[in-house]
Formats: structure tokens, sequence, C-alpha cells
DNA sequence: GTCTATACACTGATAGAC
DNA sequence: GTCTATCAGTGTATAGAC
């Protein structure tokens, strides 16, 4: 399907996508997305009646690539230590692609929790089907085992999350003070980060030493 | 000094600090920041000039703490596990009393990075007098000396501020999705962070096994 | 379905009285 | 210094022609 041949609903997704997540809801403007778009203010609303509608449903599909379906990592039937080495590559490489979701999904998560909360909740039916919990469950099993020394599984999940994120959502200052501008670095930093998080995880959590 | 003896640019400068960091540039409205001073619209621009000028003021405040004077900690003459210790937990305590300025400054570095670059370029003179650039030698000595496994010191510096930030920037995620909306159970978690990355951190890098 | 024209409200900023 | 009044510009949304 040729970008000629796509409807005129779905052109106007994908260009308010682009905004959206480049300008937030408070800094986008209809007037730019119908531009982006290439078609006229007035077709947005026939489309999507208010902002509000359209950017609900820009925020539903961008949180599906913030908290992937890599979550079902976990309740493969793979070891500890291959569920996080996949989690977290697979983590990274999503938001490789999608470089600008984090910190548009954290800042709108931010501005109107409640909105959001309701988004969320209407993309899975019920809370993520409590995989949090699950997580939480298998790392106390590990513990438990004795395979990884003792550790809040909430703690554990945190960092691993927040290892994930935290350098696209910081982009700037990662890219611009650590790394000095040197977009290069930046990138072959964030490629070698698909091993390297779960590397440094596993070294904290590993009990033979 | 009392509430009413501050003196009118003052009340406008927390006025604005406390609407700019909740709503953002673009979400703030200069009326609301006269409403919540208990003033005139036009004082605003009385003592302001512009909103970009009044918000240019709040971002290089809400920034020092963003990048504390914690990172000096590096600098001193502890050992390099004391160093982590004090700095992490230093800076966690600092978020804990500014929870909501980690997504406001990643936001507005990520609307405005040119801006935002010469607000922080004109707060230290010059790009923080490098001091991530210290920091990662002081870890490349440390591996050299063979203290600490080998691990590339922008990894490790990534991951330290990151671990430190995210669970504030992510607040909505964390306390709602990981602990289910009980704020309690969040706090006991960011208190123990206090202690509990610098654990993490270390028996990542340790070498001793 | 798509366009033009326009209503209506709001926002940042200024002018001018006190 | 502080206020009221007001302007000019912009933003969402609708009406109506085609």
């Amino acid at each position: 399907m040729s970008e000629e041949d796509k409807g005129t609903e779905e052109l106007i997704f994908e260009a308010a996508q682009t905004v959206f997540v480049q300008k937030g809801f408070d800094g986008t403007r209809m007037e730019e997305i119908a531009r982006v778009a290439g078609i006229n203010k007035s077709l947005l609303h026939y489309y999507y009646r208010t902002k509000e509608k359209l950017f609900n449903a820009i925020f539903k599909k961008a949180f599906s690539y913030f908290m992937p379906k890599v979550l079902s990592t976990i309740s493969s039937d793979l070891s500890f230590d291959e569920k996080i080495k996949i989690f977290t590559a697979t983590y990274v490489e999503v938001l490789l692609k999608n470089p600008h979701i984090p910190i548009f999904i954290l800042n709108e998560l931010n501005r109107n929790p409640d909105n959001a909360a309701q988004m969320i909740g209407e993309l899975t039916g019920i809370a993520q089907n409590d995989t949090f919990g699950k997580f939480s469950a298998l790392i106390q099993e590990e513990i438990d085992k004795g395979n990884i020394r003792s550790i809040e599984p909430e703690q554990l999940i945190v960092n691993l999350i927040g290892l994930c994120i935290f350098p696209f959502a910081a982009r700037p200052i990662v890219q611009g003070i650590v790394f000095k501008n040197d977009k290069k670095r930046y990138n072959e930093f964030l490629e070698k980060r698909k091993t390297e998080i779960a590397n440094f995880v596993l070294q904290s959590i590993k009990i033979e030493k």
C-alpha cells in the first residue's frame, strides 16, 4: 500500500501521532496535524470530533510501544537469566525504533493521570492482567530457590524498566552532556545497551561468586 | 519572613514555579500564575516582560535540583564505594523533596532543547565544568586499579543517574501499576531506594566475589 | 468526504489611570 | 507598583456549500 492509497483516517492518525508524540497534547495544534496530513483542518473534526478523542487514540497506540508485549516473555519457559536477557534486549530494540515514546508517555501520564489511566485500562481490559504481579512472584521464586540474592522484587523490576527507558527519556542529557552532542557515540551507547543492561543486572543479583 | 512579607517578585516566582513545574510551558497560563500569586496578570509582565523570560528563570532554578551539586561528591577524597553511596542517597533525598522536577526538566529539555541548552550553559558558565568527564575518568581509574570490573564508564554513569531519577519521572507507572495505587508502599519503596541503588550498583561492579 | 468561512473563547501582551 | 480595560492573535470547533 503506497502513501497515496492510505485512507484519510489513517493519514490523519499518522500525522497526529507524529505531532502529538513530538509536542505533547498542550503543544500540539490541530492546524499542524492537518498540515502534516496534507488535508483540511475541518476533516480532523469530521473523523475524530475533538482534539481529545484524537489524542486518546494516539495515546493508546503509543502506550503499547511503551509497555510492550515483551513483558509476556516472563511467562515463557526460558531460564530466568534468558528471560532477563530477552526482555531487556527486546525492550531496548522497541524503544530504538520509537525513541520519542517514553518522554511522551511519561509526560502525558503526569499531565493527566486520570485520563491516561482510563486509556490504559481500556487497552487490556483490566490492569495489564497483573503482569507485574506475576513478574514479582517469579523473582521471589528465584530468590527462594537460591538462584539469585535477596532483593525486593519491585526494586528489581523498576531497575530493569528504568535502565531500559531512561536513556531515551533523557536523551538530551545523555547525548548532550554525557556525550557532548556526539550523536554517533550516543547511538553506539544505545546499541550496546541491548546486552549491557542484562549483564549489569545479572551481575548484581547472581549468587555464585 | 512570613508569607505576606515576601516581595511581589518572589511571590510571582514561587507561583510560577508551582504552575510551570506541574503543567509545563505549553500547559501553563499566565492567568493561572497570577491567580496563584494572588496578583494581577499585568504585574507578571511588569516584572518579567514575557512568559518565556519567566519560564527560563524557573527552568534554571529547577535544573539545579535536577542536576544537584551532589555530583561534586565525586571530587571528594572518599573511597569509591562511599562516593557511590553518598551520591545516590543524596540524589534520591533531593528528589524526594522535589518529586515533580524530573519529568518537568526531561519534558522541557525535549520540547525545546536549544533554549534549555542555553539556560543550562548560563548556569555554570560552561557545560557543568565537565563533571561527567571527571566522573568517567574516576571510574576508569578504579577499573585500571582492579577495584571494580570492566565496564564502560558512561554506561555506569547513566545507570546510576537513571536508577535515581526514573522512579520519580515514572511515578504514575510505578505507583499506579506496580504498586496498584498504594501510595504508602510507593513512598516506602522510594525511602529504601536511598540505600538500595548503591547496593544494587556496587554488587554489580565489585570484583572480589 | 472535503472544502471555505466563520463563530466563539481564550491568551499573551500593552496602554493608561491611579 | 498595581490596577482596569482592551487589543491583536490564535485555537478549537461548527455551519454550510459543493
